[in-house]
DNA sequence: ACTGCCGGGACGCCCCGTTGGT
DNA sequence: ACCAACGGGGCGTCCCGGCAGT
């Protein structure tokens, strides 16, 4: 009966994904949770034994998504600097059609409301960042003067901030035009000159394409 | 009576902010503002109506702040590009040490959960970072490819990151360095080669004094 | 000053009026009377210490209401079954134009809703329908099983059924032609054949007329 | 596990009921629904979303209280008039035993501050008494000047006005004693002559007996 | 083993009846 | 006469455990 139980659970945490998405953790109740969808409140309380315990799973399960994607993306691109453009595609990608990674970016947000008790998920994302750019360091890509530690949380809240900023500015933009423009604006500052002309053809088309 | 009435409603404003900034709108109940300080829930209905009405209060408080600073820097600053550096600095400033201002911004992040009747905060900042931008434009200061529009949201959005950063990566940042890196990694993106010499020196200058 | 407060006392006690006539005692809020009417918390509470007294001094108007209307008609009116009609016809047409005495009477009716300390209006008026029926005995009029006391109840609370009715019946229906219809029940059971026939003309003339 | 729930229902009604007999409905809180009983406020939430469906679900208890008592006493007694008489006996019976009976009709005249949402308890109640008039009359006991629909009101009306007297004249006034005097006052007007000498022996039997 | 109905307190927001300072 | 302020609940409802079924 393992089977069904996972499938029960699966269903738990897309429903309370969907919900916390849209309003977030306190403004998520359980009931909203189960209402109109095929889950039972007992049944969530069987699974997790909280609601911060639920909101964590949702969290957890995009906990290794950055590295996974380096993992997968890292065959076809040996240089660092255009792998992390390419993954930061992906991930915006993912963003827009997977509701339980908005849940969990957005749920990583609210940390603190669940009482600090959170996985550090912005954390392990951030460490994947700083992986990636020490190595383009290494490849002579990064500009001196560039704090890798800095940069990479700087690069991470801009995501976030770029994924969330539809709430406060403007709910219409398309995720991916502005990503290039973040890039567009950041890599001035991050890379050498050469390194900057010989991927510029890249920016495009790595931002473009399917 | 009007004397003492603006006194209440000013205590409450700052109750209400310390506990908002905290907790969050949701996270934050009426009970919790009060408790402690010499505020009265009574005191509270009398002026604001609604636990909504306050936060919309607290969010105004903010609305012409950067207008404002504009205007005051603008008269020792003709430079568009550099009124830009110093306004974000005096606005890291302000945020820093009052609590008003962060439960404001606080607020406005959260404007959804208010039911999105908030006063469009950010909108106003915007506008004046476009305006900003657009003057550098004219003082030929501005690289051609940038497009006012989205690299002032951006930079509100990277701002807004930036300042709320600490709830998911480091509690401890300066927000003082963390700004200098800020505009190391964006102006590159953004001014011509010939403005970024020329104030390269200002940019510390401005960031680190007063 | 004396006539600037009287007129005060009187504008509380009408704005009161039609708030506790609509929605009953619990039913009012004091923010409700006052609101939208030329009167101001602070002088509801210079006048009346408490939301009970001043439902006490609006059913207190009614107290002698009765006695009045008696006294009045008595000098045209000699025989006193007569005179029980006509006060009753008048108490009706009373009760349809002035909103304060509807308040007094539902007031009443809710007496135990104020503490119990209620002025006993209706006891007021048993009182008098009770000596009413005594002088109709004293002149031959009443049927001898008629129990004063005990009719002079049921003809009071059927009364004020009558005239509250209009909450759980019919709303429209004519407080005129339901007086008649009490009375053509009740007079069979009450007075003497003789009397009935006498007076068999008048009850029409008393409830249809002016 | 229905058995339990129903069971659960059954205490938060009566409950109710006693609390609302006592004082009313805007007097009556929730608090004090549960407050030294066998019952949480989350039962009370979880089976009655409202306090107002609360109150409406007692109302619906005496929905069928007459129509149930025609049926039962009907077989016994196949003249309408004295079928009548035997019911309002029953039913003061009932009321002076049963809470929930009391609650009921105190809660349907209080309908109007239920929001006017509340079942028409008397409307039933009130046909319930036109069909036995109208029979009645099939059986030639009836006054031809009496009006079925008026009368049976003006019935209902004194009968809910016999019951909630002692609100506002006497408190310990015997029910059936004043039913006695009601019909000894009501029934001269209502039957014919004829009808009622031979029903004489029966009104104080039947509101004696049993 | 797993699901779900039912029940239990604990607040949250709103707002109400009421009192000081003027 | 009154503006301003005060706590005290009321209702709704939320997050969460126990049982009874499957």
């Amino acid at each position: 009966m393992q089977a069904r139980a996972d499938r029960t659970r699966r269903a738990i945490l897309e429903a309370a994904a969907e919900t916390f998405e849209a309003n977030g953790y306190l403004g998520t109740s359980l009931q909203s949770v189960v209402a109109g969808r095929r889950v039972s409140k007992g049944a969530v309380y069987f699974h997790f034994s909280t609601k911060k315990e639920l909101a964590a799973a949702i969290i957890m399960e995009q906990q290794d998504l950055l590295p996974k994607l380096v993992a997968e993306l890292r065959e076809h691109q040996p240089r660092a600097i255009l792998l992390l453009l390419q993954v930061s595609q992906r991930t915006a990608r993912i963003l827009c059609g997977d509701v339980m990674t908005r849940a969990g970016t957005r749920l990583a947000c609210e940390y603190e409301q669940l009482g600090g008790a959170a996985p550090p998920l912005f954390g392990e994302w951030t460490s994947t960042i700083e992986r990636l750019l020490s190595e383009a360091r290494a490849q002579g890509d990064l500009l001196p003067a560039v704090d890798i530690r800095t940069v990479a949380e700087f690069i991470i809240t801009s995501f976030a901030g770029l994924h969330r900023r539809r709430y406060f500015v403007k709910p219409d933009s398309k995720l991916d035009r502005q990503l290039v423009t973040m890039w567009r604006v950041l890599l001035p500052g991050l890379v050498t000159a050469g390194c900057l002309t010989e991927i510029e053809y890249e920016i495009d088309m790595i931002c473009n394409t399917k």
